[in-house]
This record gives structure tokens, C-alpha cells and sequence, in this order.
DNA sequence: CCGTTCATATGTGTCGTACTCATCGCGGAG
DNA sequence: CTCCGCGATGAGTACGACACATATGAACGG
């Protein structure tokens, strides 16, 4: 009514063709990293341009399905896309800081379930990744090396999700980190201040948890670990007190 | 240490495009719906040429942080681009029983998260929105109209998503749903079978610790009804008893 | 005076061609 | 047998031209 600029009836030809390659993928019995026609061959078989064929691709690409490689070819994506979210979901920046507190919370409600479900199905040897990311995170803590305690960091969370043996868990908990991770393009970040003591912590009383087997307490403690990060993170933004540059 | 599929230094100019496009986004004060710059500005701008712009739009639009529009021009997506997923990130079918079973992990998740939020910042119009949809579903549900209900059911999981005033959680919901309702293209539905009636009541409860501002009973609620209507399509898929064809 | 129609300008969509550059595979030199 | 180089393959980049959708405003007829 107002301003409908929507639904004009029309579809762009790279559209279609995104559409029909992965059709094309389907019906070929194509598997996850092997080797897809030539953008050439794709344009002749779709009965369009390489550029249109190119644009599709790139929106595939965008959307992880499908990966290019110079000189060598397209393949299928291995990744599992199903949020479209390859390595390329990590271009929205938190331009506010209401941004960095949803992330949080998101945070919290994926590292919750993936907790307790870790605590449910964890392996022996997925345990024993998550006790030696905790490992090198402490080290990192003990040792001064804020690297160190990131990496393991990052290494425990990613551990933990990969034990809750659910892909959509994984993607959400790894598109996650990377966004906060990109937050600090913005000058936030959070630093091995005063939270990494406890952080250490509260690492441990997720991983006992989680190796002990008790689903609740294992969500517990990772929601108590969401919920202080976030909290020393809001006192360490008020003391900064920093001026928006934009 | 796990995917490094880029091991060759060599980054393509569309992928670099696609950065300095949002950049210049932001730089620009652009804010959603506002219109960009022409293909061929950015072009001159980022000093390549119209082609690799193109596919870094392409790649931007898939990622729903651009949109463009054939005669008119290119436009700042509206929002919630964050995960990429805009009508495409629709491609995954899950193909596996083990796929709905995470699925319902997954959305047990985002689930309780926002009935958790929604229980602290729900205003009055959202509470009342949510009321609505529980009332449209049970009404669904006692005059045995299967659309009514289903179309309720996920106004209701859509409108406590609202509420809960983060996009992050609202986006993973609504892919959840429909990744869900595409399920059933393998046969699978959780149609209105004996679950209804218990939903229904269940729908009740999470709407009233909602409205009492309750967090933690509201996520107690609504983790009770995710796990109840999973155990319902869990039997359900058992009686059936259907033949797998692959 | 007002609405309709048409010409024009703007800008995305599509096509073709030519070239670069990374990668792979093969064959010959050492 | 190993290493080097050469050619083949195929994605990446650039340019130019045109098709087609859209917006704007002027000309026209009522």
C-alpha cells in the first residue's frame, strides 16, 4: 500500500540458477567434498552465461554449500551449511552494544544445552579434549599469556559442543564466538582482566560436571559461567567509559 | 586445527569486495533500507571492476545484508541478516531421524532462552500477542482444524521470540521452525494427534509465567513442552513403523 | 486542472571475450 | 628415483555492449 517494493513478479536468472545447481548437486549423487562440473559445463548444462553461473556460485559459496578453489575447481561444501553459514556468517558487526549482550544471551542458551547434553554423551576421548582445552586455558591464565587462555578457551566451548553430538548446537555455539569474537573490531573485548581467575573456574565446574555425568548441574554451571562473563564485562565497558569514533 | 580449508595465502578479490562493501556501509552511516551506492560507484571506489562487485553483492545479498533490486538499485538489507539466512539458508533437508531429534535439542535451547527474556521484558502488546496466538491454537485445537492449530503454534513460538527482544534468538528460532516444518517433506509431521491437547495446556502454562514475570519458571515451561512434544513424536514415529528407502 | 501516456535517464541483469594466475599432471633431465 | 619445467585446466578479473525493470518528468488530451 504505502510502499510495497516487494513481489514484482520477477526472478533474477542467477537466482534460478543457484537453485538448479544444487538440484544438479542432488541429482548427480554429489557427496560433500567431491568435485562439481566447471563453471563452464555448468553454464552450458543450466543454458546460461558463465557470469550468471558465477553469481550463483558465489551465492552458494556465501551460503557454505559450495566451495571454489582457483585453479583446481568447484567442490561441494564438507562444512555443514545449514544455516548458510560458512565461513562467511561472520560479517555482521555489532555496531551496538545492545548487539554484544543479545550475543551473550544467545551464548547462554546455546552453551547451556550443549552442556547438558555433553554431560549425556560425552566419550571418553571428547572428555578428554574438553579436560585439556580447560588444561591450556588455565595455563594460558597461570602463565599470563592471553593467547593461550583464548585458544583454550575457545577450544573448551568448541569441545563441549562437539560433544553434545548436535550439528545445529555446533554451528550456533561457533557462529557465535566468531561474531563475539569480531565485536572487539569495535574495541570490546574481553580481556584476561580480573574474570579469567574466575572463568578457570567455573571451566572446572562445567567439565566435572559434564564428566560426572549430571545433565542439570552441567547446564548450571554453564549458565552461572555465561551469566559472570557477561557481568565482568559490563563493569569492565562502564570503566573504560570510551568515545564512539563513528 | 580442525577446518583450515584455506591454506594458500590467497584470498579473492569478491571476498575482500564483500569486506570493504560492509565497511563502507558503516562508514557511511548507512541504516537499513537505506540506499547504497551504484555498482559502478563502488566499483571506482574500491578500484576494481563492476564484475568482482557484483559477486561480492551477490555474496552480501545471500548473507541477507544487501539487497538489490533490478532498475532501482542496491539497498541495505532491512535487518536480521546476521546468520546469512534469508529465505535460502532453506536448503538443508534433514535426512535423518537423528537430524528432527536435534533439531528439537536445538530448539529446546532457543526455547527456554526466550521464554526466559520474554518473561523479563515482554511489554503489554507482546504479552497480549502471545495470548493471542495460544488462544488462535487452541481454538485450532478444539475444532480440530489442523492449519488453525499449526499456524498458532508457531505465531505463539514467534511471538514470544518478539518478546524476548533478541534478534540473535529470534532468527535461530525461526530457522529452527521452518527447518523443522521442512521435516515433513520426508514424511514426518507432528500433526494433531494426542500431543494437541497437551500442547495446548503446556502453551498455557509458559504464557502464564510469561505474564507473572517468572524467567525460570517460564524456561521450566517451555522445556517441558518441547521435551513432552518430543516424546509424542517419538512414539508417534515408532507406531508408525514406516519402511526408510535408502 | 488533472490524469494519462510516452520519452528519457538511471541502474541492475545478462552476455561474450580476452586475459591472469593458481594448481595439477606429465615427461624429461640429472 | 627425484626434481624441474612445461603445458593443460579452470577459477578470477576486466572490459564493453546490450536487455530490461524502474523512476522521473514533460507532453498531451480530457
Amino acid at each position: 500500500m504505502t510502499d510495497t517494493p516487494r513481489e514484482s513478479g520477477y526472478r533474477p536468472g542467477y537466482e534460478v540458477a543457484a537453485e538448479q545447481v544444487l538440484e544438479l548437486i542432488v541429482r548427480l549423487g554429489l557427496r560433500p567434498g567431491d568435485r562439481m562440473p566447471t563453471e563452464n559445463e555448468l553454464a552450458q548444462q543450466l543454458g546460461t552465461s558463465r557470469t550468471v553461473v558465477r553469481e550463483a556460485v558465489k551465492i552458494l559459496s556465501a551460503l557454505g554449500r559450495v566451495r571454489a578453489q582457483k585453479g583446481r575447481g568447484l567442490y561441494v561444501a564438507d562444512d555443514e551449511g545449514m544455516f548458510g553459514t560458512g565461513r562467511w556468517g561472520s560479517f555482521f558487526l555489532p555496531t551496538d552494544l545492545d548487539h554484544v549482550y543479545m550475543l551473550f544471551e544467545f551464548r547462554r542458551a546455546q552453551e547451556m544445552e550443549t552442556s547438558r547434553l555433553a554431560a549425556r554423551r560425552a566419550t571418553p576421548a571428547e572428555l578428554r579434549a574438553v579436560e585439556e582445552a580447560a588444561g591450556v586455558c588455565r595455563h594460558g591464565f597461570e602463565t599470563g599469556r592471553e593467547d593461550l587462555f583464548n585458544e583454550g578457551d575457545d577450544a573448551f566451548h568448541t569441545a563441549i559442543a562437539t560433544a553434545s553430538h548436535n550439528m545445529f548446537l555446533q554451528v550456533a555455539v561457533r557462529e557465535a564466538r566468531r561474531l563475539q569474537a569480531q565485536s572487539s573490531l569495535i574495541g570490546l573485548r574481553g580481556s584476561v582482566g580480573g574474570h579469567a581467575a574466575k572463568a578457570v573456574e567455573e571451566h572446572e565446574a562445567i567439565y566435572q560436571a559434564i564428566r560426572a555425568g549430571d545433565p542439570e548441574a552441567a547446564a548450571q554451571a554453564a549458565a552461572r559461567h555465561i551469566d559472570n562473563t557477561l557481568d565482568d564485562y559490563r563493569r569492565e565497558i562502564q570503566q573504560r567509559l570510551f568515545f564512539s569514533s563513528h
